[in-house]
RNA sequence: GGCGCUAUCGUCUAGGGGACUAGGACGGGGCCCUCUCAAGGCCCAAACACGGGUUCGAAUCCCGUUAGCGCUACCA
């Protein structure tokens, strides 16, 4: 048996949506579980709305995923002339015809199906027409298109997620297959290609299902047998209708753009209708490959549970080293106008267990680098309210102690035994004198634990801080 | 309306006739740890849509009902 070959076939009509994501990722998974090849068909048949820029967006977000393919980007304008030679073919064999009827006779038709309570369909007018009548149509010009015969019989095939499927041929209408202006329908485009790129599985959404019995019919009016077909369910938003920009983010840079990591939204979306069976949650790359199965895939539609993926995030933001964060985190100080004054990593690795994304993480950071970056936060200004006089009288204590430690000592360990020390000599706990001073330094009552975070703010910044947040709360 | 697909905790899911007192994860609640928070550990609440079959036995198989979703273009 040869190796599969499948593909992953956007249209550059929008941005990379996760359902297309989460399908690319599939075909992808797929084609290296197999060994097969990953081909990429940018599906730009829709001159009116597909644009070059749309197509970048796709291409980087694939990569930003680090979903990569083995051919392509083909592009599907690009085979105008086979989808026509096909259509045309179809035509001289008599398994297609010339359809003469205008737009507007098409939606008078529709309309009176639908005043009547019955189902569309084509009432074949045009396949009644003799070669006299047809001659003397082309002859004045008259704009065709060409619509495909549909038989009346049973078509089934063995979806590879959802078992048999099949469709009675009499419920389908002769649909269009070219233009007037000779260019493709998506149905007859899709099929064309992907016998022309020898594609052996189709992946793809839920969606699709119903044009798969056109798709096999024209596969077998040319001459080809179908592929195996796999069906994917849909992503849906919170409130279970399909994922649209009503639901906030659905496009897969937005989720760049809020500092998720690749690497979680990739597992992520592998879970979102995929199951490797067991429990488990976090997929390194490899095992996702080594696991994937069609089999795996599941019937229903899922839900985009969004506080399912920072935590998820989470998990690859505190199990991966700074250096790998570094860059991310570079990218989102420059979107905020931070200059990075000296190495990020240790305050890197002091923040990155208490975030969920890679936004949160450089908000941090910038706080740490410059503490008078920080902002009071309710909790933070609950805190001094209710600690009243006791928060500067604690915070002078605090300050005092800490400048006593020199810049060779000034460690996690020494300042914690500094802090401890003073709080012991005033009688007070260690909560007492550290809170003020994490509220001073960041502006909340969150952070590491407080002598780390003098640590990696560095003795210069915090005691400056310190200083100048007592004063300020005096003033006001 | 027609055709099709689907149906396990709020959400993602495990489950392929007895191992089910239905397991895990997110989210929620509680406790431990602790200077705070997160992480981590422990615990709690929370589901087989409904009705019929088949079977000694059904979350699992079949049929109906209901509900949700998709498609129903000279869009893809």
């Amino acid at each position: 048996m040869s190796t599969p070959r499948v593909r992953f076939a956007p249209s550059p009509t929008g941005y990379l949506h996760v359902g297309g994501a989460r399908t690319a990722l599939f075909n992808w998974l797929y084609a290296r579980h197999t060994g097969g090849t990953h081909v990429l068909r940018i599906e730009d048949t829709d001159r009116e709305r597909s644009t070059e820029e749309h197509t970048r967006v796709i291409l980087d977000g694939l990569t930003w995923l680090g979903i990569d393919w083995d051919e392509g980007p083909y592009f599907q304008g690009a085979y105008a002339s086979r989808h026509q030679a096909d259509a045309e073919r179809l035509l001289a064999e008599g398994k297609a015809y010339r359809c003469f009827c205008t737009r507007e006779e098409l939606d008078a038709q529709r309309a009176k199906a639908e005043a009547a309570g019955v189902a569309f369909r084509y009432d074949r007018r045009c396949l009644g027409l003799t070669s006299q009548q047809i001659d003397e149509q082309l002859r004045s010009k008259a704009p065709s298109t060409i619509r495909f015969i549909m038989g009346d019989g049973e078509i089934a095939w063995d979806d590879a997620v959802h078992g048999t499927i099949s469709f009675q041929g009499r419920d389908l209408d002769d649909f269009v297959i070219l233009r007037s202006d000779k260019s493709a329908i998506y149905n007859l485009a899709v099929v064309s290609d992907d016998i022309a790129m020898n594609i052996t599985h189709v992946i793809r959404g839920d969606d699709h299902i119903s044009n798969t019995p056109k798709q096999i019919a024209l596969y077998r009016a040319l001459g080809h047998e179908p592929p195996v077909f796999a069906h994917v369910p849909m992503i849906l938003g919170s409130d279970g209708k399909k994922l649209s920009k009503r639901h906030g983010a659905t496009a897969v840079g937005d989720y760049q753009d809020q500092g998720i990591l690749p690497a979680a939204m990739r597992n992520f979306l592998a879970l979102l209708g995929w199951s490797p069976g067991g429990d488990r949650e976090i997929l390194p790359q490899d095992e996702m490959i080594r696991l994937f199965t069609l089999e795996g895939i599941q019937k229903k539609a899922a839900v985009f549970d969004t506080a399912k993926l920072e935590w998820m995030n989470g998990q690859y933001l505190s199990a991966l080293p700074a250096d790998a964060l570094l860059q991310p985190v570079e990218r989102q100080l420059a979107q905020m106008g931070v200059t990075a004054t000296r190495d990020l990593r240790p305050i890197i690795d002091s923040v990155k267990a208490r975030s969920r994304t890679i936004l949160h993480v450089a908000e941090q950071v910038a706080v740490r680098l410059d503490p008078a970056r920080s902002k009071l936060d309710p909790k933070g200004e609950a805190l001094i309210r209710k600690m009243g006089a006791a928060f500067n009288s604690h915070l002078n204590l605090a300050a005092a102690a800490l400048e006593l430690i020199g810049p060779a000592e000034w460690d996690a360990d020494h300042l914690l035994a500094g802090l401890k020390s003073v709080a012991e000599s005033q009688g007070l706990k260690l909560g007492d004198v550290m809170q003020p001073v994490r509220v001073a330094l960041t502006g909340s009552t969150v952070s590491e634990p407080v002598n780390e975070l003098l640590a990696v703010v560095g003795r210069e910044h915090s005691l400056r801080r310190l200083e100048q947040f007592a004063r300020r709360r005096v003033e006001v």
